[in-house]
This record gives C-alpha cells, sequence and structure tokens, in this order.
DNA sequence: CAGGAAAGTCGAAGCGCTTCGACCTAGGCG
DNA sequence: CGCCTAGGTCGAAGCGCTTCGACTTTCCTG
C-alpha cells in the first residue's frame, strides 16, 4: 500500500509536510495543501493506524464492554450499542466490542496493550469489580450505569430511582391505591445490576408517599415468568388496579394473560411499561412509559469520553430526567370494589 | 509503560529474545525463558498493539460489519454479535465493530487502515454493493449470508431454502391442505435480503411439490402489522390450519390474536416458528421451530476467517442444514371442513 | 576426532507515522 | 534600511515491536 512517502514524493514535499497537511497542526500554503491532497486521492492513500497509534500515541478506537448474553433486554442494548458506535463514528472514533464475561481481563488487556483510547462499560452492579480496575487504566472510562461508588469515574445513565417514583405517581394520580411492580429477572437482581434496585427504592419510596399497598417480584422473560410473577401479585394484593413493568419482555406476554383472564387495560388494570419507546408503540396497546433512552444515553456517554479525552473536566454523573409518556394503558382507578371481591 | 526494552533489561537479555519468548518463532532455553516471564509478569508488562501491527504486519483484530437497526430480529443478531466476539476471542483476536449503515465505506477505512486482519459481514444483499469492495481489498472477508454472486468469498449461512421447505413439509405430513406464511417485514424484502427469498423459494417449492394452497405476507413487528398479516392470509385462504412465521417479533402477537379470537393452537391452527430456539421456548405454547443457529453461525465465520487467515484453503460457502425441532405448537391437520365454512 | 547441524542468543534494520527543532523567506515595523 | 516575526517547509529522531542474518556453543555423526 501506499505510504506517506509515497505521497510526499508524489507531491514533492518532505513527509512531514503531508503529515501537517493531514492533521493540520501546521499552517500549510493552499498551493501544496492541494497537491498533496491531490497526491493522496491518486494514490489512494490510508495512514497505517498502528504506525499512527505508535507515533502518535492514541488509536482513535473505543472500547466498548457490553453485557452479551442473550438474557433478557436484549433491545434496550442493541440500542446503546449502535448508538455508541454511531456516535463514536461522528467523532472520528471506532469502537472495539468486548464482552463482559471477559471481566476485568477484557479491560486491561486492551487498554494496556493501547488498543484503545477510552472505555465505555456498560451493565454496573453497585458494588462493580472493573470500577477499580478502571481506576488505574491510563485511558479515561465512563459508565453506562451507576454503582454505589463511581470513585471519580464519569457515569450516564437514566435516573430509575425517579422513574420508579414517576410511574407510581402517575399511577397514583388516576386514583389507584395499590401497585404491582413485575420486576427485571431474578438473575439482574442477584448480579446487584444497580438499576434494578435504583428503580425498586424509588418505586418504594413513591408507594410510601403516597400511602399505597405494592407487591413487587423479579420475573423471567418468558411466558410462564409474567404467569407466575402475576399471579404473586394477585395473591398478595386482591384486586390490584395498577401494574408497573420494568421488564421488556414480560411486557407481551402479560398483556396476553390479562387478556386471556378477562382483564381489560386499562379499564381493569392500568400499565406502566419502563422500556425504549419502540417496545412501548409495538404492543397491542400503546403502552404509557417511562422511556429508557438507549440512544440518547449511548451518544451522552461517547460525548463524555470525547470531552475527557480533550482533557476538559473531570468525572461527573450525569442522570437523565425520565420523561412519562402517557399513552393508551392507563385510567383511573375503578371504583373501590366491595372488600374481599377477587380471591 | 513498560517496553520490551525494560523487560529485555530486567530479564538480562536482548529485546529479541524477549520478543522471540512472546512469540515462540525460535527455541528458547527453559532457563531464559523462566526469566524473561518472571520479568514480564513483574513489570506488568504488555506489547503495545500498533508497534506490534506495525512491525507484525498484523492485528489481532476482526471487523464484524453488523445490521445495528432497532429494525427487527434483533435476538438473532445479538446472538450473532456475541458469538463471533467470543469465538474470536478464543483465537485471541479482538473485535471491531462496524454498522452496516457506513456501507462500504467503514470497510475501506478499516482495512485500508490496517486496523484489522479481517472482515466478517452480515445482512447480506442478493447483490450487494460490499462484495465487489471486499473482493479488492487485502483482508480476507466472509459473509454470514449469502449472495446471489460470492465471487470467492466465503460464506456461511443457514440454508434457508432448506428450512422454507422443511418447515412445509412437516405441515404437510401432518396433513394440512394449505399453509399461510408470516414472513418479515416489507423492508427485509426491499433490502433484497437474500435469506427471505431464499425461505420464500423453499417454501414454495414444498407448496408445489405437495400441492397445498399457499398465502404470504411480510408483516410488520408490531401487534397491528401481525394482525393485519394474518387478516390478509385468512381472506385469500379460509379455513387455513397452518401457518409458518418467519418473524420473531411477529410470534408473541400473533399467539395473542389467536388465542383471543378462539382459534387454539395446534388444535385449530398449526404454527411452525422460524427463529432462535430460546425465543421458540419463551412463548406461551413451546413452538415447534426451525432453529435458526446464531450462535453456530457466528463461530463458523469465526472459524472460516481463522483458516482463510492461515492461508488453508480458499473460498467456500457453507450452508447450514435446518433441523425442525418438534414441540407443541403443530397437530394433525383438523377434519376437512364443510366447504366454506369460515368467510 | 573433525565436520556439520541444531539450539540459543544477539544486534540492527526496518515497519509508517508524528513531532521537534531548524531553516528559509517575506513582510511589517521602528 | 535592517531586524524581528510569522508563515511555511524540511530533516531527523524516535514510537515499540518483529525479524533476519550472524554468531556462539553444544551435540551428534561418520
Amino acid at each position: 500500500m501506499a505510504t506517506i512517502a509515497d505521497v510526499a514524493q508524489a507531491a514533492g514535499v518532505s513527509t512531514s509536510t503531508v503529515s501537517y497537511v493531514l492533521s493540520g497542526r501546521r499552517p500549510i500554503s493552499p498551493a501544496t495543501r492541494a497537491r498533496v491532497e491531490a497526491s493522496i486521492a491518486e494514490l489512494g492513500y490510508r495512514p497505517h493506524a498502528g504506525a499512527r497509534a505508535l507515533a502518535g500515541r492514541h488509536t482513535n478506537v473505543l472500547a466498548l464492554a457490553a453485557p452479551l448474553r442473550s438474557d433478557i433486554n436484549v433491545p434496550v442494548i442493541m440500542q446503546f450499542v449502535t448508538s455508541v458506535v454511531t456516535a463514536a463514528r461522528s467523532y472520528d472514533h471506532d469502537v472495539l466490542l468486548l464482552t463482559n464475561d471477559e471481566g476485568t481481563a477484557g479491560l486491561e488487556r486492551v487498554a494496556g496493550s493501547a488498543m484503545v483510547d477510552a472505555l465505555i462499560v456498560m451493565d454496573i452492579e453497585s458494588d462493580d469489580a472493573r470500577i477499580p480496575v478502571l481506576r488505574r487504566l491510563r485511558q479515561p472510562a465512563v459508565l453506562i450505569g451507576l454503582p454505589n461508588r463511581p470513585g471519580g469515574i464519569s457515569c450516564v445513565d437514566l435516573d430509575f430511582a425517579a422513574a420508579g417514583y414517576t410511574a407510581v405517581a402517575h399511577l397514583a394520580e388516576h386514583g389507584h391505591r395499590s401497585v404491582g411492580l413485575i420486576g427485571p429477572p431474578p438473575a439482574v437482581y442477584q448480579r446487584g445490576t444497580s438499576y434494578a434496585t435504583r428503580f425498586l427504592a424509588g418505586f418504594a419510596d413513591a408507594v410510601g408517599e403516597f400511602g399505597l399497598a405494592s407487591a413487587s417480584h423479579p420475573c423471567e422473560p418468558t411466558f410462564d415468568g409474567a404467569l407466575a410473577c402475576l399471579n404473586r401479585i394477585d395473591a398478595e394484593l386482591p384486586g390490584v388496579s395498577a401494574l408497573v413493568v420494568h421488564n421488556e419482555a414480560a411486557l407481551s406476554p402479560l398483556l396476553g394473560i390479562l387478556r386471556s383472564s378477562g382483564r381489560r387495560v386499562p379499564e381493569d388494570v392500568s400499565v406502566v411499561a419502563i422500556c425504549p419507546e419502540d417496545v412501548a408503540l409495538g404492543l397491542p396497546i400503546r403502552m404509557t412509559s417511562v422511556d429508557i433512552p438507549g440512544h440518547q444515553l449511548g451518544a451522552l456517554a461517547v460525548e463524555r469520553v470525547m470531552s475527557l479525552l480533550r482533557g476538559e473536566r473531570g468525572a461527573e454523573t450525569r442522570l437523565l430526567a425520565p420523561t412519562l409518556a402517557e399513552r393508551d394503558s392507563c385510567a383511573d382507578a375503578p371504583a373501590e370494589p366491595a372488600p374481599g371481591t377477587r380471591p
């Protein structure tokens, strides 16, 4: 392939001049610039990334550690990944994809060998083992998620506590007096994934504040899981009129179950979903939902990375305020049923 | 950071010796090897990837071009991505993630600047514009998918024609005389994505061979889409007793629709799904399905890449035979209804 | 017991780029 | 009119690694 020397020769200049027209770090006369650019085009020259990384001390590559299990919340993760890649490209960076099950090893490897300029880490647990590792890397890192002790590392996330609160508040405003939470799969809680517990905390806050009855359970992302979860809630909260669903995969089964058991949404049961907008709109009922702004968060993470790379400012955590979109799955609570209606 | 020179000095050997213990390309005495490895561990030495790429002419990085739209088939894509990354790691390679909407530019960029040793490209269209580009790159490429003219590029994919045939054959064996196909979203066909048309071809073959009546329609991946699609099929094929669903996202809504309209699966309608196994198992009914072996295909693609990198053999296309798993969504056709039953 | 092969190690030459300091030329200022 | 400065360009020194050829030593083999 053509090298910078070939270009220099073709344009009748030195290699450093070519380098400067490429980087713009020194003034170049318009005439020279034109000749160099012509030669570059003619030879189809592309700077060698390795050589660049070696001499220039940066790679224009970001690492993205994503939870690549075929677990749940696949669509959200996809949104994150997509938006991170797209945003990175808009800053002329590429993305190296790491799986979370490489644990800290992957982070240390790509950072230690200078493959990447910075790291973005998703699916943060409350007490994430990767945080101390990230702190001692030379490259800056941004977390998508919120650990208990970020300890100097930048975070971006949806304010899940506020999301939990908002969902309940909305239901309370509609006069509901008891609300069930269909949560993420047990595995999510077991991992200590922080968004689940934060959401739960906000949920509980609101429940307390509004003086509601409540029940909450994790839920496997299958039809059977949704059924089991709903049954438990019904048992603990007979006649429950409001549901909060923080589990995308459970949404579709849940609606099916409700319908086939003759409970209408929203007339008999109001449902607030926590999910990306497109999920909320693809269901049989347009769901009132608190949006999980995956695209926004991914882009935000990249922006933070870039400003850290520019050395612009230190760590900071940015929690996006949740927005609740009113659609067709919520209604005022039905008139108070005679005590002891449904078993 | 520690460099190879630091390690060499600490171990009292030359840098080339360190390099040889790392690469194993020349014999090293056990004693020397031990000292070098001790120094490496002690200094926490990691070879600089850029320097390596420059001197060694390879990066140990693969490019993966994935269709990162929040489109449909998100779970399948996720499977591919996951398995490619995992398989790549097992060969000591990393994965650079490209979005398909960068088109050929991304491929040319990462290949031209020597960021990657090889490329894996997903979501191949019948007449994919990226193929001529890939052909003229210095790096080998593997397609996940099957274009009309691979022209010397390796392909791996499920044999979707056989999958379509298999699904219909299974239904025919159960005595069904008419079968509806709920296909991928229109956008998939419009793009000319080859798996959709190949599936359709196999479907049509079998329909012809078994002398069945059939109707097939694309289907938007929403509740409304599924409803509309089913209605069209019902209109064209009154009393249809068998459905093939080549659209994961439509599966759950479809089952809901069938149930709420009082059609039992499988007693009244048999359904064969084409989807990954976990999707087939997460639905209210354990679906009889033709598996889309995402994990297998991703791993296979990486294996092909590795053997190309080793220079082992030339292009070859590998189509995985479909396997149909009998579960609970298919039954024998109901007794022939009196003509003109359902409108 | 000489000759040669194999084992083990080293030095040095790049790989293709960035960047620093130096140099040369004009132009503006006192 | 001489000097300083800014603009524009060049040469060379790395960046950290791999690899080739060469050298030394050891061990067979005939």
